[in-house]
DNA sequence: TTATAAACGAGACGGTACGTCTTGTCTTATG
DNA sequence: CATAAGACAAGACGTACCGTCTCGTTTATAA
């Protein structure tokens, strides 16, 4: 709640800033499983990464600039799918893809903290809409060999029901949930547009 | 993190218990919009509302009980639609509702922060699981003159991109976006169905 | 330190007040030893007694009020030795049993406690009195026959060593302490009174 | 009653750490005859002496340490008298002394209180059998150029009736009293050894 | 090679909240 | 209608974490 002071984070360029800072990390990403959002204290942090609390308010002066670090840094986040000219084919990959990356819990957990902040903390909700165009651009990418560009809308219908099944439902995602959400998809993406000359 | 002990609640049959309880509630519905639910301490609930913590503590021994309760008893959440032999209306007026209750910025909150804690909190993850088949169960019976139930898969696939959109993207859920979803949505509902009869 | 609300007490003539308040009074001396004064709290009290609060209210508004009548009615203060002619068996005799009466532990527990508080509360101060008075009354009765009064220095200088030998040295009063302390004392008691027809 | 962590204490080295407990403590000393031992609450005394109760744990884990404190830290306590060879004159001004230092309010109270809780705490029940041996170690010192020590009977039989008409009879040590006590006192104390000299 | 700057460890401190406890009063329902 | 059950306000308890602030000590880069 209350805003820290800034100053200056450590240089980055500095070997022991890179080691002190990735082992940190490396330490969150499994305790946030274990303990939870609300449990991993910088105490516990700190006192499990070997370093003193002090340290850590240098290198993250607020909990969420921990959180997005650990999002953006996420472990295998940059796996995205080849790109492809057939749209069914490259929406259930990349569709597989964000399935792949919300598993990994402390991503799973850190996504839905920084979402449940986003009402109230500024930051965390730049830092979601900043995530969630990232990835559409990501899969405008994927889809330009097959000459097609996905609207907002159109990206929110595709991923919209995996999310949910994963956070709200709390149930798997199949494959055959994924089909089904991209042959649903594909009934009403680009009417009369090119994707018609794959079926 | 820790388990407080589950003495007693409040025998909820005693009028002053009643007016205690509603009036923290309304409170507390105020307050969340405000300061977040991390900021919804009990300290400051109990001073807004005029009681001691202890008072809280007695009625809400976990402050996930008070998001509950916060929750199921919304100020609106029983206001579904009529029911119907049209699919798409009622599938739209549902939707709608749904966008409405989720307007309700203590409802957002509550709901937004139980879902983050469900990874952790068993009871989290149980009441969430709860209003989704609740709601999931009103649908169905708002359904029923049309003769068409849903099943849990595209339940998500109706109520997902809606909740996407509010929750991920931060954006405005427009009625051209709703009827998107619905469209798209019908296309795969029982295919075959008694659903083409209205197209 | 609060001053509660002096309602009246129960009157001690019914029969069922009279039980209430022997039970709890036994009880009390029981828990005292175990729990300490600081331990001996109403809420305890009530439930191993079997009674409300309200109830413990009702007969002792005060804590203090509850360690005076376990002093007074202490099981065995009335049990003062013979009186008697011969000075040195009094005064041994009557040492003895304060040992023996201080050596209860609730006993000791509440005279302890009511001593501790005396500085800053009237009533305890003013209890404490009482009760040296009355010892000291007892001591004057016991050697009236031996023709003998005691005085208020005199009193001091023959009870004090024992006192605190048994509260601030912690260690035991023996026979040969006693002895000692009936030997020195009498060498200054009236001097060239009867005392020396007795040696 | 419950053992609170002992985590280690403040670097008393530090001079912040120094100044903070100096304060402190003078503050306790004020507050105690004012407000009693019972009164002496943490959140009273962190008020008052602008600090944290967090402070006050880390400094004094328990509030007995706090008396401790206050008793061995007393402000005269080394104030003792001049060794001699007059047994007679040393054991009036020790006695002396002693009235003094117990005529401290705060010195009192402290003493007053740990006494009590002797019975239920060790540590309590430890120190204070510490302070008489130290003060009876200091008798024995101050006597040494008389060429007499004091065993632990005659050092009760010494200080005994000064602290029994202090604490419990609550009347005042006159000078009086004391040359009764030393006088008696004499009388036994190693009968046909080098005291008879001085008479 | 030595400065010099930065990162870091150690830990005291003021705050704030936690979950619990006891106290004294007051309300409600019941027998 | 008196009495129990117990809700409540008040406030202390001992603990935890937060964010800040010294202090020394190490480490890395620059002179």
């Amino acid at each position: 709640m209350k805003q820290p002071l800034h100053r200056r984070q450590p240089t980055s360029s500095n070997p022991r800033v890179q080691r002190t800072r990735n082992r940190v990390l490396a330490i969150a990403r499994e305790l946030l499983p274990e303990v939870g959002a609300g449990g991993l204290t910088y105490a516990l942090l700190a006192e499990r990464a070997s370093v003193t609390r002090q340290t850590l308010y240098r290198h993250w002066p607020t909990r969420a600039a921990l959180l997005f670090d650990l999002i953006l840094e996420g472990p295998d986040l940059g796996t995205y799918p080849e790109p492809g000219s057939d749209v069914r084919a490259v929406a259930t990959a990349w569709l597989k893809s964000l399935r792949a990356g919300v598993s990994v819990p402390a991503m799973r957990t850190a996504v839905l903290t920084v979402t449940a902040q986003a009402d109230h903390d500024p930051d965390s909700a730049q830092a979601l809409v900043r995530i969630g165009e990232d990835r559409h651009a990501a899969l405008n990418n994927l889809l330009e060999p097959a000459g097609v560009r996905i609207s907002d809308d159109e990206y929110t219908l595709l991923y919209g029901p995996v999310l949910a099944r994963l956070f709200l439902d709390r149930g798997p995602v199949t494959d055959a949930f994924i089909d089904a959400v991209v042959s649903q998809w594909l009934t009403t993406l680009h009417p009369g547009s090119a994707v018609g000359s794959h079926m």
